[in-house]
DNA sequence: TGCTAGTATTGATATAAATCAACCATCCCG
DNA sequence: CGGGATGGTTGATTTATATCAATACTAGCA
């Protein structure tokens, strides 16, 4: 949240947040069809977004981490459109939609913020589109790793040790892959030293190499 | 824009734009790395808006045509962070982005239609994500002329003729497939009866059968 | 302790789409 | 009118990834 408010801001921001949640590993924060009422903050634990098609297929369209947001898909048409289901353990806060729309007129910096926040959501899904519009599998998976890599050091975590919350299926959903490339590729980049993998502990041995495999000309 | 609006609130509505832009066929409106200043509205014409790889490799991230938004990219950081171009001769308004902020404040309808604005790109995206991550190459040339379809339908146009603003090869960009898979494609939906194809002139013949493309199981 | 379910890996083969290549159509401009 | 530039189609071949299939690992539980 925004710092540098007055005292009388901070005591309305106060107000945004109406209750916390706990979600339980392998159960849904909200779901595609369910009417909208609030936005979600991750206070802890692990989230991933995903549409399901009518004949079954799952896309996988985000994984969430603590300090994201959740929700924003449902505020067009006052029904979510996708599920959000909890990877671990997970807390949010609850934060009604109608009064995020109040105190956004009376504190300028929310408002902003708000704004901000979905700015950046469909930034990062852009992002997304480049990936699995004009990537190879090598480079998906690269990306992958160096973006969850960079949000753990954001968050003061490890740069290079990661805990996959998903299975390699859920990966594979969100780069549009299938499970087997998925693991393939992971076994590939092990043995050219890139990484170490033991099961879903990732430890990432050579970075640049995977920036190298993301971007080849910057490095040239 | 919404309706019900007391004239008081109208008449600030006005002031939201400040100028029209008329846009060249071929030339950009914005620029990725350019200062945030403005959101557009487009008048009337159509755009592409897309990502640059330090590589070259072109993606585009989506077309837009009259009544929709352009520019929410820029929002989360003051700079762009893609290209728009036009397609075809156009025309935008110019909406400051504070004075957006600054009336949003006032007038409560403008400010959830903000809102809608974005989480309705952010559910595009979502859609657009599913496309590319798991459809094959002709459910996602189907799924791209029905949606072009029906937005023509919404402004009152031919919802079976089509005229195509676009090359193949930035169909192909859009759709994350190669020139000569889009044109192939296009054959054998010509050859399949479902479409007539004269150059960028599509006249869609049969739809039912390009919904059952998209969607195999709703139609069994 | 061993069994089962879920998850992951690896190999063999099939296939959708990319690539390489040739050619055609249209438009524009000197 | 002619010739080049741009955009599009079609065919032959290659390749990346999917699919099919077998096996292995891990965790939870009876």
């Amino acid at each position: 949240m925004p710092i540098g408010l007055k005292s009388a801001e901070l005591d309305r921001l106060d107000q945004l947040v109406n209750a916390r949640r706990k979600v339980k590993r392998g159960s849904s924060l909200f779901s595609n069809t369910h009417p909208f009422k609030a936005l979600y903050a991750i206070r802890s634990g692990f989230f991933k977004t995903s549409l399901i098609t009518q004949d079954g297929r799952e896309q996988i369209t985000g994984f969430q981490m603590a300090g994201e947001i959740l929700g924003l898909d449902g505020i067009v048409s006052d029904f979510h459109t996708c599920d959000a289901v909890a990877l671990e353990d997970s807390e949010v806060c609850v934060m009604p939609y109608d009064r995020i729309e109040e105190i956004s007129r009376e504190v300028n910096a929310l408002q902003h913020h708000v704004h901000k926040i979905m700015s950046r959501e469909i930034v990062r899904e852009h992002g997304v589109l480049l990936l699995l519009g004009s990537m190879r599998a090598e480079e998906r998976l690269a990306a992958f790793l160096l973006n969850l890599a960079q949000r753990l050091q954001d968050r003061g975590l490890s740069k290079t040790e990661l805990v996959l919350r998903m299975t390699r299926e859920e990966i594979g959903s969100y780069l549009g892959m299938k499970i087997e490339t998925v693991s393939r590729t992971f076994s590939k980049f092990a043995e050219e030293g890139l990484i170490a993998v033991n099961q879903r502990n990732i430890l990432i041995t050579n970075a640049d190499a995977l920036k190298k495999i993301v971007n080849p000309s910057i490095h040239c």
